[in-house]
DNA sequence: CGCTTGATTGATGCCATTCAACATGGGTGG
DNA sequence: CCACCCATGTTGAATGGCATCAATCAAGCG
């Protein structure tokens, strides 16, 4: 792991990212999709004035497993990961996510895990006991947190399935269909993944060489396309259906 | 399993259980440690007469994975498990709730996962519609389902960890010290699982032997002490850590 | 007592890991 | 622009951990 390496170079985080100050709501992206998107402009304004907006670089680690938990964000552009690991330093990733997400843990004293960037990043960074304040007061604002963490609590369950009860093949077969759903194909139907081998591995809980090899598998039996290290085609949507189910 | 047995000698849920009616909060022992703990007397007044108490039999499931979602519910007393499971019967037990605990699906169409009795058990079920709408005009309880909700995700989360890069040898220990930390000893020491060593395979990921063989080699290894069928005693809580760690 | 259910123990095989060599390709500096 | 380099990914062979199949044991119960 770079870890160590990321935060002799940068600094621990709170202090670090470069502010972008003087951007407002106004021309934010994912304003209508993210969880300030019920507040009244006024209410929004106060909140925005609570943050700010700050970029992270791809590798760059944003709060720490354990750490004291200062701060919270909407991801406005990027990807990043949230993980935990063992003393011996296997890692799990425990979640993915995108624009418009929400990463951080509100009400709480401790940083459950880390969150680190996969991609460069921009985020709409509150400290969090001002963001905390200010959601305790807008119960708009707490629907949507509460309804977006239901539906995290959801899919992390049904992750659940797939790491203590399926195979390989299975969890690769999962993987590679939820990642159809998500990004968008090229004209001809290649999409780009977000992630390494050994991201993916981490995903899965299995090792970088299984993926490869289950990936080649498929690709072997015309399931899949593949294209450098980053680009597969679902050639046959249905029998990776099957496949992730067990077929 | 016998799910489908018990559908048919007792009919699909919400009609099912016996209510005992006439019941209010004043006698409750979960009042103040439950989600309605913040409410004012009169709205937890109203609450109470939104739901009804029921009493379910050990092996009954309350709610079916998939099915549309009618009921959410307080445990008052006794355990049961959440699980989900793969199209060809594997299970994964995906959370154990115990008195005092919230179940069910607020604020959702479908419900994510079966919830059954592992106990007999007692419940304060409400109609999701009706307890949605009250708790929209409720910000106190609103609030609180928020604080159990990340809880409850940052615990999944830690479990992932567990499922998808611990060992056998790792699971198990982790199994035994989380037992210990939520269950009283009696004096000598010996704590009485309310899990069978199938239920703790479903939530380790791991087979019913795999979960045997592992007990009694820590058994061997005077770790721990094995009496019947359901009774550990914690021997060596230290070793105990460290195995559960990888060592 | 037999019957049933749950738990333990044993034998065997397979899937995923491990260790290792090799390929690829993106990026850099000469 | 090409050669080189290092990170990333693929492939191979061997090991081992866990699952599977199956027999035995231990309780509870009619």
């Amino acid at each position: 792991m770079d870890m160590q390496f990321d935060l002799a170079q940068n600094g621990a985080f709170p202090t670090v990212p470069r502010p972008c100050p003087g951007q407002t709501c106004d021309g934010c992206t994912v304003r209508d999709r993210a969880i300030c998107a019920d507040l009244s402009p006024t209410d929004r304004e106060t909140l925005s004035r609570i943050g700010r907006r700050v970029t992270v670089h791809a590798g760059q680690t944003v709060m720490w497993e354990g750490d004291d938990n200062m701060v919270v964000a909407n991801v406005v552009d990027g990807t990043l990961k949230l993980a935990t690991s063992t003393g011996d330093g296997r890692e799990q990733i425990v979640g993915v996510v995108y624009a418009s997400d929400f990463i951080g843990r509100p009400f709480g004293a401790r940083t459950p895990h880390s969150v680190t960037a996969l991609t460069d990043a921009r985020l709409c960074l509150f400290p969090r006991r001002a963001f905390d304040g200010f959601a305790r007061n807008h119960g708009a604002l707490q629907h949507r947190l509460l309804q977006r963490t239901l539906d995290d609590l959801d899919r992390t369950r049904d992750w659940m399935l797939l790491l203590g009860r399926k195979t390989a093949r299975e969890k690769v077969a999962t993987f590679l269909l939820d990642m159809g759903r998500r990004l968008r194909p090229d004209r001809t139907g290649m999409i780009d993944l977000p992630l390494s081998r050994q991201q993916i591995a981490d995903i899965l809980g299995i090792t970088i060489e299984t993926v490869s090899r289950q990936m080649t598998d498929l690709k072997r039996q015309g399931v899949i396309d593949l294209c450098g290290r980053r680009g597969v085609r679902l050639v046959d949507g249905a029998a990776l259906e099957a496949l992730a189910e067990g077929a």
